[in-house]
DNA sequence: AGACAGTTTGGAAGCGCTTCCAATAAGACG
DNA sequence: CGTCTTATTGGAAGCGCTTCCAAACTGTCT
């Protein structure tokens, strides 16, 4: 099976030995050139990374973590037991998305779970640093907007990324996510197109702060189309199906009815998809409704739901391999650690939007 | 912070020689009682355990598969691209549940997809095996059943686990998921004791063997009951909610309609649900609908599903674990290797189903 | 030119574990 | 009771990598 590219001298996967021999130095250059370490003149640089080449030379996560004394552990954190919740496939994709990102770079991953009462989650917090076998976290929504957590955790010297955190949250630490204040004035922007007045919006959980921006976003839109006589009727549902129901029925109680109803997400869409059928009412006719996230769900509801995609597997991706990039080697390499990553998002229009009633 | 127990030597955590000085053996020894290896006295295996327990000592897995030459690493295949899919919370969940059960053991972990295509797939399966990078693999549905695949990996000596596979499968290798025959008989019967008489069936893709029990299940179900003049209608889809949507509207265009409509998985079942409600009958009213699974979406349909439970995020966990054992120390510990095991399912009665029509 | 600081290199010592191999203890047998 | 097996043990050599430390340069300043 021999190709031909310089062998291995035991026959089995190249090592740091063999790159070394290859490119006619110490093995201990080569490790620092792996590594974007300082002292190494550009010449044998670049005849290192030849031989890396020419070798398809992969280091060994395993030796250098062993060697390197770093655990190679970081923790994917999340509020409440998702296993639990119903309507957990955005979590589920989430986390998806991070673990496959850690695997990618031979990182190990363990999955951790808070109480969702904020005393009893900071506590279990800093058991999880006091252990201090973790090099870094991943930090879900809405733990992501804590900030006495970011901040004890930045004090501790802890590598965190955030994701969908809010914009300010930036300050203490890296996050990713949409920019959901675009995205929700995407959104209301396609509904005052089609003609809407009068809105409905259904908030999720008040601590999200990230998605609240999808509310700045119906408000700044229709700031800046300056229609005399909108408004908007607002309730908070926590996420979830029921929560949608709940609210929907309230918002359609009041006189007269919004001709649009915006959801902070799309499992409350479903809910309120739910509530206006049973209330009789038809739709898009009577009233547009509108999710978000673009989960499986809102493919499958009745009618289908004009939502916001969110590459929400991406993100969490993205995010472990930026926590990767400032475990790797903090800041010495380049200099600089990416502050904020944005991804991207668009608008998905189905059949759950249309003309108000006339 | 001193606790109560021993503290390992250079202040960190406890490593092997800990355990072996305070056990008052060697590190080999020590090594041994860790693997179940053979050739160690009864007294100081206890022994050794005991001084496990006492230093709360957890074996650096890092250090472990550098020494032991095993890569520690292993792959979940998956058959097209489920990112793409957008029903796919199923694989999604099946997934998550490996990738956190891998981790937990510290293996690191691939996810690849290979084509739906059979040939390309076992052309690209076998690459990956010719690159024995991988120390196992976990096959998902309906990879699962493939035969060739499995005479193949076993051929090679390479560890695999299925999960949900077909129960004769079991000779090529272990497999883990619930009883679809009994799952199937179970939802059937609860049909059967409404009182239902004329069935439709939408089956899911052909190769999904495992699922296809569940029909299996109806027809024992069926003839169980020995009751004269019951029928069933057949239709295959391919376990999309639009798939869904067309089989049903085919199944009632049939006359005499079914009065029960049992669909191989959620999806579909949502699918024909959104049929039946456009054709302006009533649910369960006029046609009692079942699903399988037990996904989110079931909750969230309108009126929402009577399916069957089944815990994929724990299926996934233990194939994973098993995958573990199996690499861990082949058969020379206990001798035996677990060949199959069976998560337990449930019906989850919601009220999609009822009395027939009278 | 000599002394010193800063830069670039390589040697060697491990990281925590498995495993080969030699050494010892325990039975089995004549 | 001595000899040959066989079951138990420990010593020591790495696995592939990082990193400490000393050696060899390079250039700068007197």
């Amino acid at each position: 099976m021999g190709g031909d590219r310089p062998r291995p001298s035991n026959g089995g996967k190249p090592t740091i030995d063999d790159v070394a021999s290859l490119a006619g130095v110490s093995r201990t250059t080569v490790s620092r050139v792996l590594n974007n370490g300082p002292n190494v003149r550009l010449g044998l640089r670049d005849k290192v990374r030849e031989a890396v080449e020419a070798l398809a030379f992969k280091v060994n996560v395993q030796a250098r973590n062993l060697a390197g004394r770093t655990s190679g552990q970081i923790a994917i954190v999340h509020q409440s037991d998702i296993d639990t919740e119903p309507n957990s496939y955005y979590h589920a994709a989430l986390e998806l998305g991070a673990l496959r990102g850690c695997a990618d770079h031979g990182f190990q991953v363990a999955t951790r779970t808070v109480s969702p009462d904020p005393r009893v989650a900071h506590q279990q917090i800093r058991t999880m640093f006091r252990e201090q076998w973790v090099a870094g976290i991943i930090l879900t929504p809405p733990l992501s907007d804590d900030r006495i957590l970011l901040a004890d955790a930045k004090r501790r010297g802890l590598a965190i990324v955030c994701i969908s955190a809010y914009p300010d949250a930036v300050a203490a630490a890296p996050a990713i996510g949409i920019d959901d204040l675009a995205a929700g004035r995407d959104i209301a922007r396609h509904l005052i197109v089609l003609g809407h007045r009068r809105f409905g919006y259904v908030h999720g959980l008040a601590g999200h702060r990230s998605a609240e921006r999808r509310f700045d976003g119906l408000r700044h839109e229709l700031a800046a189309a300056a229609i005399t006589g909108a408004y908007i009727i607002e309730e908070r549902g926590t996420f979830t199906f029921h929560s949608g129901i709940e609210c929907a029925q309230r918002i359609l109680e009041s006189s007269p009815r919004p001709t649009a109803l915006m959801c902070a997400n799309d499992d409350m869409a479903a809910g309120a998809l739910l509530a206006i059928h049973r209330a009789g009412l038809a739709i898009p006719g009577d009233i547009s409704v509108t999710g978000f996230d673009d989960t499986p769900l809102s493919e499958i509801v009745w009618p289908p739901l004009t939502t916001v995609h969110q590459p929400i597997k991406q993100i969490g991706h993205d995010a472990a391999e930026l926590l990767v990039v400032m475990i790797g080697r903090g800041t010495d390499a380049d200099g600089e650690r990416p502050r904020q990553i944005t991804a991207s998002h668009h608008l998905v229009e189905r059949e759950s939007t249309g003309l108000p009633p006339a």
